[in-house]
RNA sequence: CGCGGGGUAGAGCAGUUUGGCAGCUCGUCGGGCUCAUAACCCGGAGGUCAAGGGUUCAAAUCCCUUCCCCGCAA
């Protein structure tokens, strides 16, 4: 079965060692263009694109793979199967119409809940407990194709987005594999998604890392969690940007205004007023600085208490 | 050559503008106080001020070079 792959980043990894490791034949690996990236600006190539020259398979690399030149390679690869797994791009029903078996894509939810660009961030900032992978048909809407397999793992209470995306990853990979050896075997159903049970999340967006503090304890701890390490969440404090690594649930029964520092010393830590209770910053970082424990910073730069974040 | 911040005792920081004894908080070690302590008091140890070069009577501080860390942007 000749396949064509399309991913981008780490998520797609497991899944395309998956497919060469079982003795499928990857014809084409699909990923983003190299990017200037980090500090200098320097070119790098794309996780897919490293494992893939690691396996010595050919890749491709379309600015858009909508544009005529990028459809007409995917038809010349004469393809059995596309899969798909986070490679960036909306596909055309052109590409899709190119293999003959159609594209299965990976998804990081349990659809048709969590469709969209980033489920696995979304589902801890809405503190779910469960998550999971669905294999599917693509269909040219967004994530809305015809479900295949799913399979459901839990959350850990403190799992963060970074910690659950590579879970999940892994995860996908084997997920993948069932469904392969499923359709091969002629045993694989499709089933459509229920609208009325589907939800849609955004992509994420910059302004998602600032912390909002008239939000429960636990929803900023979720939301802080849910982005690590990918974007550090943050506040303004006496007009510095703190970034607030990891925060925990505290304990600190206090009246005080959202964002208050109620307590502020190397004993008992960063204590921050919430809109239900109070949260204790663990890590945090200062512009310029590394992240370090906040009961360590607070030796050489005190916070006072009753300055406020905001 | 994308923009910017930083490297000072085991940890966190001040000192650099204007060159002039290496400092602060904490930890650590010893002693004291106390029914007791993470509290308090007294004392000690611990530094190649990232590295190299230059200027100077004198450099953590000014100039040049290198290494490393961090943020933004992408």
């Amino acid at each position: 079965m000749r396949i064509g792959f399309f991913g981008t980043p780490d998520f797609a990894v497991p899944s395309l060692k998956m497919l060469a490791g079982e003795g499928y034949t990857v014809a084409g690996v699909f990923c983003q263009p190299d990017r200037k990236s980090g500090r200098g600006h320097h070119v790098s190539f794309s996780p897919v694109k490293e494992t893939a020259l690691g396996l010595g398979l050919p890749v491709f690399q379309f600015e858009k793979i909508k544009s005529p030149e990028a459809v007409q390679q995917i038809k010349d690869l004469n393809l059995d199967l596309m899969v798909t797994a986070a490679y960036g791009q909306i596909l055309s029903k052109e590409v899709l119409d190119a293999p003959k078996l159609g594209c299965i894509n990976v998804h990081a939810s349990l659809l048709p809940k969590y469709r969209g660009a980033a489920p696995i961030q979304w589902v801890i900032i809405n503190g779910e407990t469960s998550t999971g992978i669905t294999t599917m048909f693509t269909d040219v809407g967004l994530d809305t194709g015809d479900m295949l397999l799913k399979r459901a793992v839990p959350i850990g209470k403190d799992e963060t987005g970074g910690e659950l995306y590579e879970r999940l990853a892994i995860l996908g990979a084997d997920v993948l594999k069932d469904t392969l050896e499923a359709m091969e075997s002629g045993t694989l159903t499709r089933t459509p998604q229920k609208e009325e049970d589907a939800s849609y999340y955004p992509m994420l967006h910059k302004e998602m890392a600032k912390l909002d503090f008239g939000q429960t304890s636990r929803q900023l701890v979720d939301r802080v969690r849910a982005l690590c390490p990918i974007m550090r969440c943050y506040a303004s404090l006496n007009g510095e940007e703190i970034k607030l690594i990891s925060l925990k649930i505290s304990e600190t029964a206090t009246e005080g205004k959202p964002g208050e520092v109620l307590a502020a010393d190397p004993k008992q830590g960063l204590i921050i007023k919430t809109g239900d209770g109070a949260v204790e910053a663990v890590q945090i970082q200062y512009p310029g600085g590394k992240a370090m424990d906040a009961k360590a910073s607070l030796l050489g730069k005190p916070i006072a208490a009753g300055d406020c974040f905001e």
